[in-house]
DNA sequence: CATATATTTCAGTTTTCCCTGAAGTATGCA
DNA sequence: TGCATACTTCAGGGAAAACTGAAATATATG
């Protein structure tokens, strides 16, 4: 690969079809085994071999073994950023409606550690409607006490959130809705506290989550304006 | 190109080191002619031409014919967002130093509409040092009653800029430096009073830029904690 | 109107890199 | 120890894409 171009190196390492796929799946936040992201990425073990070793020299994801296993995963925050902001410019404003094939993936999935599509983005609008959630800036989200409480009463550590070196609650920019949604510490968290009650669950090999029924139900009560 | 990994496709554009040239050298700012980004990117007025016509194509860069010369730039703030996204995780941590040929370009230089490099960050600093600035949340910066007075004093519009639908005041990560500086419809306003004033001077066909011994009295003495 | 310049288009060649089949290494299990 | 599984490495064939020279188009200039 030509050093001389850092940045092209990086961009030739996503443009392939089945790298990018590949990254797309472990945007979902899990670290995947080399076989399962063959899968994912429709091609041949070796193939899939060859890929994960040059995303990984060029440090886009990191690599745990585990027995005779290889989990893969992406190496930073950065990482997933950078790709999403590729998305952001990649996807065209949506012509009349989508393949219903998508419309999981459009409505609930995680990017990266938070949750994003269709439904983070209503929640987090209910959030900020019922003033739980403050706009601050251009990018970031301030909690404010109702905010907290609801936290609370999720068994969310606020304060241990805050001390996290990373964003504790910036906005970021949906693909498919082109609207913001919460992300960061807290972002990732109430993510955590949706899985961990079961309200939504990981589909297998995807970025999709599927609602559960418990989750429709105190979703729907959260998002109701009241 | 394959329309469905978009993501791929877009990465593919930057990928091609003539490219990627192109288009870091367009994030100096400025629109540049076809023939001037030949030169840049070192390659035949054909190539350019065609991988001008598939940036084009791509959405990364849009196009202004004027006489016999076509003026290509960055087609949005987006796209110089995402670039630079790949360049933070594109550049390696610095080993010892790096050659004196890429001095100039990592003291001072433009970062699409606003001022990067060493001098950007120590300017940055020295705002928040004196609290004309304040950092808020993790992405963006607060501007104070003090600040308003420097940037008043510069004749920029506040109010004016506010009202963008733009960024006010976010912090943008620089390459080389990995730090934060001003970004932003404030940082593009700031960047343009050096200019204006000539503080700073734009080298040609780079996105570095010159200061001037007239800026260097004055950036020192902006910089000088007092 | 003739000529020079800026840019694009076209066709052919070369290069790059991705895929596949086969073989090699390492781990788990009986 | 022997075999199955998970993954990687290697070598060769093939396809996509970039470069080059030549020609076409469009605009400025004298």
């Amino acid at each position: 690969m030509n050093d001389k171009f850092p940045i092209a190196s990086t961009a030739a390492l996503i443009a392939e079809p089945a790298r990018s796929a590949m990254l797309l799946t472990l945007l979902g936040g899990r670290a995947l085994a080399a076989g399962e992201l063959a899968r994912a990425a429709n091609v041949s073990a070796q193939s899939a071999s060859m890929h994960l070793s040059q995303l990984l020299q060029g440090g886009l994801v990191e690599v745990a073994q585990d027995g005779r296993h290889r989990y893969y995963r992406i190496a930073s925050p950065e990482v997933a950023h950078a790709i999403e902001a590729l998305g952001v410019i990649s996807t065209r404003p949506r012509p009349y409606h989508l393949p219903a094939k998508n419309e999981a993936i459009r409505y609930a999935r995680t990017c990266y550690d938070h949750l994003a599509g269709e439904l983070a983005v209503k929640l987090t609008d209910a959030f900020v409607r019922k003033r739980l959630l403050v706009p601050r800036g251009e990018r970031d989200y301030e909690i404010t006490v109702r905010g907290e409480e609801l936290l609370a009463e999720w068994r969310i550590d606020i304060e241990g959130l805050r001390r996290m070196r990373r964003s504790f609650a910036h906005r970021c920019l949906d693909w498919t809705e082109r609207r913001d949604h919460l992300a960061g510490a807290v972002g990732a968290a109430v993510c955590q506290k949706l899985l961990d009650s079961r309200w939504i669950i990981r589909e297998r090999n995807s970025r999709a989550v599927q609602v559960t029924s418990t989750g429709r139900r105190n979703l729907e009560a959260l998002i109701a304006s009241n």
